[in-house]
DNA sequence: TTTTCAGTCTACTGGTTTGGTAGGGTGAAT
DNA sequence: ATTCACCCTACCAAACCAGTAGACTGAAAA
């Protein structure tokens, strides 16, 4: 399940999206709107700011905006980023692999059949992004 | 990602599966052969057992057992009380819906997406059986 | 009928993650 | 110099996770 944390994320990219080239927007405004509570979102888009999805500016007229079109900025790293693996699996995960250990021999039934949910998972989840999110 | 728990389930109902028909088997036996400490697989095999999975014998020769041919026991199911929800949203989740309070709109962009999600997990999840999970 | 075997049940614990809150610091604009 | 608005560090309670301890029950065999 997405986290709390992620859902925030999403809310508040989706309000970014629809607000594309419009100049920055605040803090607050994003967290009144969206009812998030306003320190848990500064945090969150810190972190956002910190991996290069949105840049912001200080000071009167101020706040924060997205770097790239949200035509361009696809939904699965962001996912990674915020929430972390998409697999269920970290020994099928591509960006947080770990070799699971006592995993008795190389071929393991679970393995491969997680490897197939997280294909499809990804399938959509790599070719979607912000744009669509907006509705 | 699936908890450690869901995984030593997976690790101990493949066990089975490989053994169904061949009378109790030993938590013991179980624990040594997967390395799943004894005392927290007790508490999984429990669980399953109350869940209508797993049979049980005490006493001498006693032990668990599938009740079904692996062949019909599908993953998903499994997957939701060891584990929890499949969806990556309550208010997209089937067995665990929950209504996203403060989801603006009835439309949702997110959620159109994760249902997407959803549907190909599934896809996947509801027709592979414990009989898929052994090789 | 006592012992042994093996699953059942309750409770606890230490560590990590989650979902926040508090408050001062920094830097740009007026 | 003040105000505005993002930046940064630290802290906190509750929930969850992974696992442990130990006593109890019920079946089978000696």
């Amino acid at each position: 399940m997405l986290s709390k944390r992620s859902q925030y994320a999403f809310k508040a990219l989706t309000y970014l999206a629809e607000k594309y080239n419009a100049g920055p927007v605040l803090i607050s405004e994003i967290a009144k709107k969206k009812k998030i509570p306003l320190k848990f979102l500064e945090n969150i888009l810190l972190q956002l700011k910190k991996e290069g999805y949105l840049d912001s500016k200080k000071g009167k007229g101020g706040g924060y905006f997205l770097i790239q079109n949200p035509k361009k900025v696809k939904i699965a790293p962001i996912i990674r980023i915020v929430n972390g693996p998409i697999s269920m699996l970290s020994c099928v995960s591509l960006y947080f692999y770990k070799k699971c250990k006592d995993c008795d021999g190389q071929n393991c039934g679970l393995k491969e059949m997680m490897t197939e949910v997280r294909d499809a998972s990804l399938k959509i989840l790599e070719h979607r992004t912000l744009q669509d999110l907006i509705v």
